[in-house]
RNA sequence: GGGCCUGUAGCUCAGUCAGGUGGAGCGACGGACUUUUAAUCCGUUGGUCGCGGGUUCGAACCCCGUCAGGCCCGCCA
């Protein structure tokens, strides 16, 4: 059974109506690592849409968060009298409004993108208006028994002015602050230089610590289920003293899963703090959202995700693509049966359907009738050749029989995004075609440098376009000594310095005569 | 010191909860095609299930130990 659907099943022993939360911290751009708690969510709240639950996706924005410290990507001189401030409550990198909203809109507008439908909860607004106020009273007033409880469970002794709630004080901060008494709904504050004040719990100056703040939040939105970072997953971690606090909030504790973090092949875990990131709108730049959905069904969340954004990439959306294929011609067919009554082929077929179908941008049913078709390596490849998108299409109707005058809107938004992806940093190296720079005689034999000195004599007079290029390859081929595979090689190798590669004769008319003159001259 | 996750074919992963003849996709190899848009189609190949013990008629799966990689145990989230 794929894992959402294993996730749903469980849910529905519980009840038929379900709150799935899922929260980030807007501190900086959020990246296709953040975005894995947030559709693997998605993917469970559409498992239980299909046997029938109720089931709705709450994102918490934590805005209530303090800036932990000056970023990398932002500025010293601007930011540095910021930090220990609600992230709502300081200027966004570019002037324009408030420092959350900065980062959450490219992420709400590729959520979007994904087909991700959710209610956001402001936290740093749910704070203002009370909705945390019934908690903290609770908390305040079971503050013993809350303490006891942390230092239980996560076997770490509080200090003995630890007070469930932190403040405000009065520039907006709460780093280095501490409660020296509380009459509800205000508590007193001195902070570490010395000033001291007074705050209102009621009017949201301030906020729960995380701890308590996670346990709370169940409690007020009815949350039924929650994944959360692996960071979260030690005994004694979050999620740990959360399960043994919700019951004093009033609520049993919601369904967990632990998902893993997503690493940049190569550059380690993907982290906003050190700038090791891809984010969501740079990965829709370059592959259509269905591949982002793909990513993260086809591998439980346990596992960590190595994402490589070059060559894994495109044969990840290879896979894909052969995938769409397989299910329009047989998979969809599949009966879902229960795994009692059906074999373990039977339940890898069905995997497969399912990982195909949570992929799907739609909610329902399937984003396309049949596959386009065509590979995005074979699109690399053309998109390469033919810079001239006229010169491009009448290239894939010959080969994959698209209509020239009216092409699928699907093929000309997977050209676009191609096209972005090979202009970027992450194109790889190996699935780039260019033009040797030098020939390296030794690597040939007679046979081959004789053959490469009558092509190279014959491109000379040859007119430069496909029809008179192939047309000369073939001769000379036909006068060689070569076979015509071994021409092929060799002309592969000299020229682009691999043992295969697209057609030649358009190849090397995108390439220019001149260049490849030029090139061929070594030989000589 | 304590805990969590991962380890299965060359690669990416299912399968572990519920023990019953080791699976998929890719790659590689071979063939078809005959002069190749890294193509397509067909076929073949593939494994000491990290390692060692235990339980069992039977273990990738359960238990104990161990090794490797990653992460956590903060008045941070």
């Amino acid at each position: 059974m794929h894992w959402a659907d294993v996730i749903a099943e469980r849910l529905s022993q519980k009840g038929d109506s379900h709150i799935i939360a899922t929260g980030i911290t807007p501190s900086g751009p959020i990246h296709v690592g953040n975005m894995r708690e947030v559709l693997t969510a998605d993917m469970i709240v559409r498992a239980c849409e299909r046997i029938n639950l109720n089931a709705e996706l709450v994102y918490i924005a934590d805005s209530a968060d303090p800036l932990r410290k000056v970023y990398p990507f932002l500025e010293e001189e601007h930011y540095s009298e910021h930090v220990g401030r609600s992230l709502a409550t300081i200027p966004s990198p570019d002037g324009t409004g408030n420092y959350s909203d900065y980062f959450l809109k490219p992420f709400f507008s590729a959520l979007d993108d994904v087909g991700v439908e959710y209610r956001v909860i402001d936290a740093y607004q749910s704070y203002q208006e009370g909705k945390y106020t019934s908690s903290t009273k609770t908390a305040i007033q079971n503050r013993s028994e809350i303490r006891d409880i942390i230092q239980d469970v996560s076997k770490r002794p509080l200090n003995d002015d630890w007070f469930p709630y932190n403040p405000t004080d009065d520039e907006g901060k709460m780093h280095g602050i501490k409660v020296t008494a509380c009459d509800w709904p205000s508590v007193e504050w001195i902070t570490e230089d010395g000033r001291t004040g007074r705050t209102n719990i009621e009017k949201g100056g301030g906020k729960l610590p995380w701890r308590l703040d996670w346990p709370a939040r169940w409690n007020w939105i009815g949350v039924t289920f929650e994944g959360y970072g692996k960071d979260h997953s030690a005994a004694g971690g979050s999620w740990d003293t959360g399960q043994h606090l919700s019951p004093i909030f009033g609520s049993p504790p919601p369904i967990g899963m632990m998902y893993e973090w997503i690493y940049l092949k190569g550059r380690g875990a993907m982290a906003s703090s050190e700038g090791n990131t891809v984010s969501g709108k740079e990965l829709l730049d370059i592959v259509p959202p269905e591949i982002m959905r793909f990513l993260l069904t086809r591998v439980k969340p346990s596992k960590h995700i190595d994402f490589d954004p070059g060559e894994g990439l495109i044969s990840l959306a290879d896979e894909y693509e052969r995938l769409e294929q397989r299910y329009h011609q047989k998979l969809s067919n599949i009966e879902h049966k229960g795994i009692s009554e059906s074999s373990r082929k039977e339940q890898q077929m069905i995997d497969e359907a399912r990982k195909f179908e949570l992929a799907q941008v739609k909610r329902h049913g399937t984003d396309h009738k049949d596959s386009l078709g065509i590979s995005f390596s074979h699109l690399s490849t053309i998109c390469q050749i033919k810079s001239r998108q006229e010169d491009m299409l009448s290239s894939l109707s010959r080969t994959h029989g698209i209509n020239v005058q009216n092409p699928d809107a699907r093929l000309l938004d997977r050209v676009n995004r191609m096209r972005n992806w090979i202009r970027s940093d992450w194109f790889p190296e190996s699935a780039k075609i260019e033009l040797s720079k030098s020939i390296e005689i030794s690597n040939f034999n007679e046979n081959e440098i004789n053959f490469l000195k009558d092509f190279t004599k014959n491109a000379y007079s040859m007119i430069w376009d496909e029809e008179s290029i192939q047309k000369g390859i073939k001769m000379t081929i036909s006068e060689s000594d070569l076979s015509p595979k071994d021409a092929f090689t060799t002309l592969y190798r000299c020229l682009l310095d691999r043992r295969r590669g697209p057609k030649l004769a358009p190849l090397l008319v995108e390439l220019g005569q001149g260049e490849v003159l030029a090139l061929l001259e070594m030989v000589k």
